[in-house]
DNA sequence: CCCTCTAGACTACAATTGTAGTCTAATATT
DNA sequence: AATATTAGACTACAATTGTAGTCTAGAGGG
């Protein structure tokens, strides 16, 4: 462990977003699912790419003429890497304190707080 | 609502921290606790408290020389705007995977998970 | 009163990020 | 084959961030 994921910023973590659904994909498909979802140019989305292959969060087949792209670390490990260092940001990493805060937001639905209390109760015991 | 807070760098967030946690103070005093806390150098915080100034975070009171200095927003309200944009960038807003997440990390303890059960419980029933 | 020291104002400067554009070589089209 | 399109490489450029440094006027010490 203490993988040390590269940072990723915000747009970047939209391009991923992306990848994570389905991959590899070629940059033009990259491409177009973003014009679906924001207004970024071709050229933006391309330089984000490269950027998250130049910092190893995404790796590259250069098999062929047009290359393919994929994620090097999966959705679940990136999110908990930003998870902590944003909880030791925000939160002084006081775990609690901020679950309290979630929960007692309107965020939360009936159904919700139903699940959660039962991942709650079958938690490891340990 | 919708308040609308600047974004505080991570820089940013430790000296609020000093300010949450005692103000107004004058920049040397913000000086010293930073100085116990992490290596920067004076300039750096004073220059870490003017971008909150002008970023319109943090207050400044300039009646006497030396000037004094105080948050203008609380640390919930704080937390509570970063952990939106947090949650929507990394989760997509789904709130409930997010917790779930956290939740099955190693790192809540048996009183945690009882305290938060019982938050759980008595939610505002609504 | 003169000198020193310091608070505040302003300046510096590289890395990262958002947001693209240009140039070139190869591919696909007619 | 000549040409138009496009993928990839490289370049651009301002804002934000981390990390300070310089300059100046006034406060405090002798």
């Amino acid at each position: 462990m203490t993988s040390k994921i590269p940072n990723i910023s915000d747009a970047e973590w939209e391009v991923m977003q992306v990848l994570w659904e389905s991959s590899p994909q070629t940059a033009s498909q990259v491409i177009s699912s973003m014009q679906e979802q924001t207004d970024w140019k071709p050229k933006t989305v391309r330089t984000l790419l490269d950027r998250l292959v130049q910092k190893q969060v995404v790796g590259v087949n250069k098999e062929h003429r047009v290359y393919t792209f994929f994620p090097l670390y999966s959705r679940e490990e990136c999110q908990r890497e930003e998870m902590q260092s944003f909880m030791k940001r925000i939160y002084g990493g006081t775990l609690k304190s901020m679950l309290v805060q979630f929960i007692q937001e309107d965020s939360l639905s009936d159904e919700d707080i139903k699940e959660l209390r039962e991942i709650l109760n079958k938690n490891p015991e340990k």
